[in-house]
DNA sequence: ACCTGAACACCGTTCAAGT
DNA sequence: ACCTGAACACCGTTCAAGT
């Protein structure tokens, strides 16, 4: 069977190549500047190679999505693991996620590029699932944090409120600042000093406002994110 | 002149007909669904003359959106006369907010099909003026709100901290919370009573997180968004 | 068993001809 | 001056023929 096996990888890494060029197709040109024709010029691959992998070209779309959702992913993993209180962890979640988007701003992109109906309509499920599941891996950390709040006694959670919740509302909050500074260039104006610097604060009112402990001015956060600058993101 | 008035006025009216046509369509059938043919032929009008009106198919949605965009400044405009603290206006606006969203869900969906580089790629510069002029003018309803509060004491910005900015927050968790809930079914499990009720608690999380006044726990706002259903939305 | 690219079908878009 | 719809072009998708 090894090679019938080989056979399997080759395809795999193929699959990969045609995403890395669309990838760069698309950064390059926008998602009406591609087609599948160019793409399958650009892998040296005929057409129907390439709807041997993808059906249709949504599907690379979200293909290429779910590879910055697992990227995100990796990043929380790595994130999570940050030593300290659990607000300072979550913290690091944050940053992870504002480093995500100010670093690879064209993969974060890819998640945007995803309209929702194109999901429902176009999208096989079984590609769905896989980014719709990493989207929810994602969130089970964001949520493990919480709980470990809960469990450490540095948060209280309000009558009706769920553990999910409060990271649901986090989660609203960067997503939604992030995707609007996408495509408003106003938003830049609104915060003065950047969208990061804003998110970052209105992650702290929030928590302030759920009274997760240690509130943010009893409690030195520069030296946290020193602290996560040197530890999650420097790499050995 | 009056003849070439009233033809003038009756193309506007026309341009307001296939909106209305092309609006039911997308809601039935979605964006891929529509095409420039399906929508003539439901006006009962020919191609040319649609294309006449909409350089091509995603100017119909961003106008679409336009209109979405002008209803909840309608709302906004209402919600921000709602006499009260100034804390009550913004959540007579977040309120207004909600209610578009939950009451016309297929309008605000519009504004969600936007696809972020359609805007660049294929939109005239004047209908996309249009939108985000559109978008600008709700926000700064929502500004002359932080102002207020700014004015009568109920709020202070914190260091390096915009007026715009504060407005910039409540927007992102709003908007990040209803379009996230549009395309991902398993938040409305983590929210536990539902998206709506959850994003006035994260709102008044964030606005007790910055010290607007009167904070949550210190006034009655059940009776606040009581007088807001009473007084905003209900219609003579 | 896998790959190719010519052929097809479906729209978005235009424009010569009609009123 | 305005409207029409046949014609065009482009691209997403398929599949018979090739290796």
């Amino acid at each position: 069977m090894s090679v019938r096996e080989r056979k399997k990888r080759q395809i795999e890494e193929r699959a990969d190549l045609v995403l890395d060029v669309a990838r760069h197709l698309f950064i390059e040109r926008g998602f009406h500047g591609v087609t599948m024709d160019r793409i399958a010029k650009a892998c040296e691959y005929s057409k129907g190679t390439i709807y041997g992998h993808f059906p249709n070209k949504e599907e690379v779309v979200v293909a290429l999505a779910s590879r910055a959702v697992q990227r995100t992913h990796q990043l929380f993993e790595r994130a999570a693991r940050f030593s300290g209180r659990s607000r300072e962890r979550m913290c690091a979640l944050g940053e992870s996620y504002a480093s995500f988007v100010q670093n690879e701003p064209e993969d974060f992109r890819f998640w945007l590029m995803l309209r929702p109906d194109a999901l429902r309509d176009k999208i096989s499920s079984e590609r769905q699932e896989a980014f719709l599941t990493g989207e929810q891996a994602c969130m089970s950390i964001v949520d493990g944090v919480v709980r470990d709040a809960l469990a450490e006694g540095d948060l209280v959670l309000q009558p009706d409120q769920t553990a999910g919740d409060i990271g649901f509302g986090l989660w609203s909050l960067s997503f939604g600042a992030y995707s609007l500074a996408d495509s408003n260039d106003f938003v830049h104006g609104l915060t003065g000093s950047g969208v990061f610097p804003s998110v970052r604060r209105h992650g702290h009112a929030l928590m302030d406002g759920y009274g997760w402990q240690p509130l943010f001015a009893q409690w030195d956060y520069a030296s946290t994110y020193a602290r996560i600058e040197a530890e999650v993101f420097t790499h050995d």
